[in-house]
Parts: C-alpha cells; structure tokens; sequence
RNA sequence: GUGCCCGUAGCUCAACUGGAUAGAGCACCAGCCUUCUAAGCUGGGGGUUACAGGUUCGAUUCCUGUCGGGCGCACCA
C-alpha cells in the first residue's frame, strides 16, 4: 500500500498519546469505521480505554489528546463525540487515492504479503465423506465453507493445502461392497434378502450392473450358499447388526480374494464419482489421504504404542482404552476391541499425528455439527502424544435443510431418499449454490431456499452481486476507452457523497479478508460483497458516469473499474463467476 | 439426565470479539424506466436483542440461573 490512512491516524494518535500520557504509549489503539457517516471515516475509542486507568474523565482526555495531533493533510477534523470518542474525518484525496491502488494491483489488491515468519503452513481437510454413496447437500456445504476457508487463508498470506481423508478401510466400506455383491446376485436372480441397513440407493445397483457387464457370471454364488452361512434376521430386527456382519463375513468367505476386487471396485467407482462432483463444483483437493494405508504403513501401530509408551493407554474387559479423561474429555475411549480390531479413533489418532509430523503449523479439521463430541478426545490424543493441540482448530458446520418456498424438502440418508449436491448444482447452478452455502455462519443451521437460489429477481443476492459486475462491464464497454489507462487518472472530480462512501468501501475489502481469514469466517465476505453492490446500485442510479466533462468521466470511470476489481477478488474468494452480462 | 451450539424486526440473517441512536434483505405501503442493463433505485412503518439477575464509564457481545430449539453422549464412522 502506497498509503494507508488507518495507519496514518493510528501513528498520528500514537504520538499524541505518548505527549499526553507517556506512561500509557503502549495503549493498543484501535481505529474503527462508524456505522454512522455523521461520525466521521474513523473513530478511536482510545480516552474511553485509558479513562480507567488514569482515572479521569474520559472525554477530558480526548480533548487533550486532540489538541496533541499533529496536524495533517490527509485529516480534515478531529473531533471528541460521545462519551469520549475521537472522530476523524479523512480529506478526500486520502480515500480517493485508494482507486489508484486497486488499479495497480488488480487480482492482487486484498492479498496479504506476510513476512517468512508469520507465514504458516496450513492445512484444512474437509468433506471426507465416506466413499459408500453421491454427496449430499450437507457435504455441499462442508466443500464449500472448506474451499473458501482455504482460498481466503491463502488470500491471507499463509501456504494452504485441501486435502480429503478417504475412509476407505472399516466397516461401512463393507457394508458397500456386500451391498453391491447382493445387488449383483440379484441380477442372476439369486434373491438374497437385501437389509434394511445395507445401502439402498440406485448406485448401488448401477455398479453391479458395470461388475456384471465387466465380468460377467464370475462372481455369482447361489442365494442358498448365502443363506446357510447367516443367521436370519428377527421379526424385530433386534439382530440387524449381527446380520449385515454374518452376511459381510459370508461373503469374504465364499468370493475368497474376489471380495477384494468388489470392494474395491465399489470404493473406487463412488470416490470417483464424488471427485468429479466437487470437481465440477470448483473443489479441487490437493491430497487424498487413505486411512487403509495408515494401517499398511504402521502409522496406527506406532500412534497407539506411543499412546501406551506415554502410559495414557490401559487395559478393560479385554479391550485397550485411552485415558481421555486425562485431558478433558467426558469418558475414556476405547482405541482397540476386545477383539484385536482397532475402533475408527485409532487410525484418527494416527491421521492427525501424521499431519502434524508433516510440519503443518496450523491443522484445520472441519466436521459435521454432528462431531462435535469428538472435538476433546482427539485434542487429547495430540496432547497424550506429546504434540502441540493448539496446532488443531475444529471448524462445525451445521446442517443444510431444503425448502421449496414454504414446502421443506424431506432427506432421509437412512432410506436413501436424500438430495445429492450433484442435482442441487443442476437445479441452482454452482454460484447460487455456493453463495448460498457462504450467505450463513459456519455454526448456524442453514435453510437452503430452492425456488430463491433459482429466481431471476432481485430477490435472488447472487444475481444482485453478479449484476453489479455486469453493469459496470456494459459503461466500460460502452465507452471503450483503454481501461489501463484508468490507472493514471485525475481523481479529484470524485468528490460526491456517494462516490467517497464508495472509495471507503472499497478500501475496506483488506480488512474484511483478513478478518475473515482470522475468524475463519468466509461468510464475511459474502456480506460485504453484498454491501459494496448495494452502495453501487445506488449510486449508479443517482449519477451518470458517462457524463459530458472528460476529467469527470474518466474519474468515474477509473471508480467504476477498481469497484469491478474488487468485486472480481471477492467472486474469486468465493468461487463464484462474474459474468460480463446478464 | 449431562456436554456443545443457538435464541436479535412478521420471516431469513448481520453487528468489526465490550462501544455512539442494534443494521440489511424479504414481506407490507407509497413512488422512479423517451438518458450508461428496472435482475436496479428512493422513501415509510416496524425492536424491552427469549427471560431474570450480575460484572463497568458502557452489554446483543462476558458470568450465573430460568425457559425454548438443534446436536452429541458406542468396543458405528
């Protein structure tokens, strides 16, 4: 920044305060943008702060602090209001000369430049979903929120890396391939009875269908021989669960090393298949991280004896238990079944041990609402290692309900009656879609109105943001001058009321992105893209800005080009389109 | 029952981590297109920030309790 106002007054405010109050120079001081345009560019809540501690009136101690402010010419006024507060009221030249800025630095006027140091190597893994069936709505919202935390980070000076945990070993995998295995049988009509809790949906079929397709009859074994081997399912389906094993163990059993292949091809075809979406999606991860092979490695044998080695681990009923109570957790976990198996904690301990072995400075996990239980046990299990848990944020994401207008869409993941991200993207289309999923707070549940994200109107906030970008593509193009040379204009004609607010506005978009990137609160900038439109709308209906006067129209339209500036960086934190014309 | 998240305009949500008269959008009412895209703009009514206390110059924000809602509380992931 070649100027920077905010910096400007913070110095300005500084030296007064070391003149008035020496003892007190240390004084964090905080400049504020009003709500109000009536008090000012900035305001400084500083005499309130000090009113304490120098016992005195604090409005006393902002008279004298102003009388101290060395004079300037990017300052206009300096004002106590209020209980105490010191208003600032900037000279034009000092918010209009942000336009030049914008223009220079284009596609990278927002981004931080961070010295080495505090440069961090930062990780973020979201969705995750179990490769057992499409991605739903809720994952939608996880990719999303994931992908804007990591653009905005990345946007905020720090070296970023997505990645996706696989969860392609345990039991739900199985559940998948039996499933597919039972589906396949079935078209050979040997009718075994397909479980509740197997998984329904059409894909399921769909991929029996390929195996048989592909191989044809060779992994057909009669419904009879499945049969034999399973105990049959209670009226009640108290036995459910024992069942779906029986019939997963049957199956190993009777297809021997061909179970291997349709495991396999069922975690690769649904991984693919979910890659793709996010792809289309603009979700592009750079690791795929397999649990399975944290188990071929040893990576889970050598986390768990690192857990027994630091005495954390003890042994119950035949089971092998971490001590997670230690560090804050409600009840003790178990890490290993009485059976030899490790629970899916183990090899979670182990991911996040790997993680931090792999030298990233900050670790951020985002999870469905519905984990939050897991929060303390796995920072427990850093600790219980020996790691740093600070290293570890957990971001919830909070559940997506549909609605078609007042009509709310029902899901079941159960039954399989769910709606997939893939038809939400081609009902909405992704910049609805993912302005959508951005238009909440990560924590608050989220109703995804269908018939809103599709409407053509100005109710819609994503064609109200993207229209403002084409607005000023259709004066830029209308006057079809050279836009670079917007760069080197006059701007001294900006002088209106609107045209200043904008030029603050403008100025602000750093601030917010560092906010966000610091809160990790992508939805932050959603709402001041919101804003910055709205203010241009505005202010495009109450003046021209292809005016006669040439020194007043290029100003304008050197404004007009750093707000499609800005409004672009935004779009390309969210990952939404800016559309030339609409 | 116990932990976490939440409770703000009729509806959907903000509020720069404790600041000034709590803000937007929708809905409702009244206006603006021979002039750069009306997918837009201007104006209006709307609030005891669930409730009761406490902390201090100052609370939507922090603490305690009550009420109401969501989600967890497996040798499932």
């Amino acid at each position: 920044m070649s100027f920077d106002p905010k910096s400007h007054l913070s110095e300005l405010l500084g030296a007064a305060l070391a003149s008035v109050a020496p003892e007190q120079r240390d004084t964090a001081i905080l400049l504020e943008r009003p709500k109000q345009a009536g008090h000012g560019d900035f305001a400084s809540n500083l005499a309130l702060q000090l009113a304490k501690t120098l016992k005195a009136n604090p409005r006393e101690i902002a008279q004298r602090l102003v009388r101290e402010l060395a004079v300037s010419p990017w300052v206009d006024k300096a004002e106590v209001a209020g209980a105490g507060f010191i208003n600032f009221r900037l000279a034009a030249a000092a918010k209009t000369g942000i336009v030049k800025e914008i223009l220079s630095q284009r596609e990278a006027y927002g981004k931080c430049v961070l010295p080495q140091e505090q440069r961090l190597k930062v990780q973020v893994e979201f969705v995750s979903a179990n490769p057992t069936g499409p991605l739903h709505v809720g994952h939608g919202r996880g990719a999303a929120y994931g992908d804007c935390l990591a653009r905005l980070l990345t946007w905020a000076g720090h070296a970023v890396s997505r990645e996706y945990y696989v969860n392609d070993s345990g039991r739900q995998m199985d559940i998948l391939g039996l499933s597919t295995w039972l589906r396949y049988l079935a078209l050979f009509g040997e009718n075994v009875p397909f479980p509740a809790n197997a998984y329904q949906g059409e894909y399921v079929s769909e991929m029996a269908q390929q195996i048989r397709a592909a191989h044809g009859e060779r992994y057909v074994h009669s419904a009879a021989a499945v049969c034999a081997c399973v105990a049959p399912l209670e009226s009640d389906g108290a036995n459910a669960d024992a069942h779906l094993d029986d019939l997963i163990k049957a199956a190993k059993d009777l297809l021997g090393e061909d179970w291997a292949y349709i495991h396999q091809h069922a975690l690769t075809e649904q991984l693919a298949d979910g890659r793709a979406d996010l792809e289309e999606f603009g979700v592009h991860f750079d690791t795929w991280f397999s649990e399975r092979s944290l188990f071929d490695t040893g990576m889970v044998r050598k986390a768990m004896e690192r857990l027994e080695k630091n005495g954390h681990v003890y042994l119950q009923d035949g089971a092998k238990w971490f001590r997670s109570t230690a560090f804050g957790d409600e009840k003790d976990r178990v890490v290993q079944r009485d059976n030899g198996m490790y629970t899916y904690f183990a090899p979670d301990i182990a991911y996040h041990l790997n993680k931090l072995e792999r030298g990233f400075d900050k670790v951020i996990d985002v999870w469905g609402a519905d984990h939050h239980g897991y929060i303390a046990r796995m920072r427990g299990a850093l600790q219980a290692l020996g790691c740093d848990a600070g290293k570890l944020d957990v971001v919830l994401v909070q559940f997506v309900s549909l609605w078609r207008g007042t009509e709310k869409v029902s899901m079941s993941t159960r039954g399989g009656q769910y709606v997939t991200l893939r038809e939400l993207r081609g009902e909405v289309g992704n910049d609805a879609c993912r302005f959508f999923y951005m238009l909440r707070k990560a924590d608050q549940a989220l109703d995804f109105d269908l018939d809103l994200a599709k409407s053509q109107s100005n109710d819609n906030p994503v064609y109200y943001v993207q229209y403002a970008h084409a607005r000023v593509c259709s004066v830029l193009a209308q006057w079809s001058g050279n836009s670079a040379a917007l760069a080197s204009a006059d701007l001294t004609p900006l002088a209106g009321e609107r045209e200043l607010a904008l030029c603050a506005r403008l100025a602000e978009f750093p601030e917010v992105i560092e906010a966000a990137a610091r809160d990790y609160a992508p939805h932050t900038v959603a709402f001041y893209l919101r804003e910055l439109a709205a203010e241009f709308h505005s202010y495009y209906n109450a003046e021209r800005i292809l005016v006669e006067d040439a020194a007043l129209r290029t100003a304008r339209l050197a404004l007009a080009a750093a707000l499609r500036q800005v409004l672009r960086n935004g779009f390309a934190i969210l990952g939404v389109s800016a559309p030339e014309n609409m």
